[in-house]
DNA sequence: TATGAATGAGGTTTCATTCAT
DNA sequence: CATGAATGAAACCTCATTCAT
């Protein structure tokens, strides 16, 4: 994931020098401001020499990198929905009841998104583009969807158990987590704005969070 | 979905002119037309020529009436949340059992942001600028929030009846049908792309639509 | 082909003002100056900002006008490509004798390739280009090449009363005189630079003309 | 005016460690691909990067080797002429009767240009520019114009023997050779283009190179 | 010598907005 | 009111060239 090929000497000089012949250290400068630039303000809003000027490097660097404004996003992309896969990869429910792994997971979810609006917001940019700069990316492509791999392992055993309803599918629980998680976080602005409600506090979000799981828990639950 | 309300007078005068003169209706023409551009490209990614191209009338109308592109895109924005709050004033479930009432709430909302994607995406716009030209409306701030009224009112008897869990808020109520029904559209190119999942067609959006409903029957179910 | 519906009043006036109002009259400006840029610099040379500065009016009206630089360069073409066809047009040979009419055809080619320099090398330019922009210009491809008539007439005169030899290629004549008059100014610099050879003086071009016109006479003399 | 100074040694102890070693070589790679993307793309319009990504070696190379971007178009010019003074230089023609020499030689420049159409491309660009390379090249410059003493000695020959036509310029008729050599190569896109003409084929060239001799034996023809 | 990284200057193009008639 | 023309600021991107290792 990084250099390691620059010895802590020669990089030191480097950096004293001006230079800083870290390509991949520079290639996370620019990810990082571009990801707050595109999560801010949209792909057309974002401003190339904004990015350039809050990064170490300079503009020509960014286009060496990443060809253009549009490659930049889409790796700006890829890096974000990389965190998010690595983490559910990580995530071991496999050995709690069924119940409370649901509503843990719904709770890492609601929690993730709220940790990360520029996530969000980066998603919620891509599908104002209909999704073409991910259509575009083999490596986006190639994620493997290992959140419902987790999910159906926990659904299963809950239907065994008897804890779930069966005949429910997981795309769709999943996807009812998701929208609940997202929301918050998408639609805060002008929800907060129309209903005069926090959305953003702590208490709120410990609040709308157990909504949330009750949520989730209650459409899996038997009749 | 526009125009059509031009009376046959003014119209005629126009006509005979050789000039529009029907202000509301070149007024709603530009708002048509810009509200599908804000809709596909966003707030910095329409652009004005393509709108004025697109529109009856000529670029200089839409500073003469909207200022300039902002005002456009509030005008639009207030359009359009005009548009949603008039037909949820007119939903009568009042008569209905609370149950059948909030499922028939439900799969309106759901049914009527699928139809309206436009809104959806505009909304989505809107989140991404952070609420700023909503809060700048006054129009729109006054709005009120009718849905809660008819929510409430369901809420209550449901409650009463024994129907529905006693001790929800009824805002997280309809923010979780708001976030369920919203999802479907605004997320629909990135999901459906990450999880080959069709959310688009009319039996998808029919069993998607089950499945909200019965989320929301769920969160509301005494235990 | 020119702009006409400007009085001559209220143009004063608006140069007055410091604008023109003249669109055909600032088309032409640019044109003028960008057939000196791209015949001086080739297409990839000639910089956009430099015919800008020596206009009238600014960059932006360029692009305005001729969309991009490539576009401007197809405009220039074709102007140029109009003016010479135009001439050709006007060409009254029918009356002459058919040597006559011959010699004084190619010697009237090759004054005008000599006199328009420009002309000659924008034609190279656009060969160094490989045409592509000839091929996508529907006016130049609709030009009909009103020489060819002209000459066929001539060569069948001239065949009819025996002063040129038969079977020859109304074509091939053209090419010939084509070529010989066009390499006079396209390899000028290199030519007279490799052979000491004067090329461009009164009197050199004088001898020339007459060479080049006893070759093509040459060429079609019967045996 | 670069290279060539690498000793020996140098060249020795660089084989030794495995690397290329063939500073000659290398500068070929460098001048075939130049001379291709030169003759292409004309000097502003070819790319060093592009120059450099197909040859073997890298830019660095490049501006080593032959200093900058004009230095190498003056390197590949200088290679260009190189070339065909030497084809020149080996003809044959003191042996044959002055017609057929005059025929034979003329038919060689047209098949050469024909067959090289990267020279003529190469020549047009220079003109383009004017010629300043080419000035300033000393290599070039010291060439000596071999031609003009073949095709001397065959028309004095031709002269003697009352072939040709007295008082004719050397210079004139290697330039009437010249030019339609070259034209069929120089503007074979635009002239093809307009005139709907093959000039590529191996049928058209073969007919074009007989129409081309005849006209220059029809110029030397005595009266 | 060889390579990828870096650079600054400048190139082309776009955009919201305003003006003149 | 209506229209095409005009504008300036700033956006995106490219290029020849140089540097560090």
């Amino acid at each position: 994931m990084v250099a390691a090929n620059t010895n802590r000497k020669s990089r030191a000089r480097a950096e004293a020098a001006g230079r800083s012949h870290d390509p991949e250290g520079v290639r996370r400068d620019i990810l990082a401001v571009a990801t707050e630039e595109f999560a801010d303000n949209g792909l057309s809003g974002a401003r190339v020499d904004e990015i350039a000027a809050r990064t170490q490097t300079s503009k020509r660097m960014i286009y060496y990198y990443f060809g253009d404004k549009e490659g930049l996003f889409v790796a700006v992309l890829e890096a974000a929905y990389g965190r998010i896969r690595a983490i559910e990869s990580d995530l071991d429910l496999a050995g709690m009841e069924p119940a409370a792994a649901l509503r843990t997971l719904t709770e890492f979810t609601f929690s993730y998104q709220n940790d990360n609006p520029d996530f969000v917001r980066l998603v919620m940019v891509e599908n104002i583009h209909k999704g073409v700069h991910l259509a575009r990316s083999e490596k986006i492509q190639a994620v493997n969807v290992s959140v419902l791999a987790v999910l159906r392992d926990i659904y299963q055993r809950g239907v065994a158990t008897g804890a779930f309803k069966a005949g429910l599918d997981v795309i769709d629980i999943h996807m009812t987590i998701s929208a609940l998680a997202f929301f918050n976080v998408s639609n805060r602005a002008t929800f907060s704005l129309i209903f005069k409600r926090d959305m953003a506090s702590r208490a709120a979000l410990a609040r709308r969070r157990k909504a949330v799981a009750d949520t989730v828990m209650g459409f899996v639950r038997p009749d």
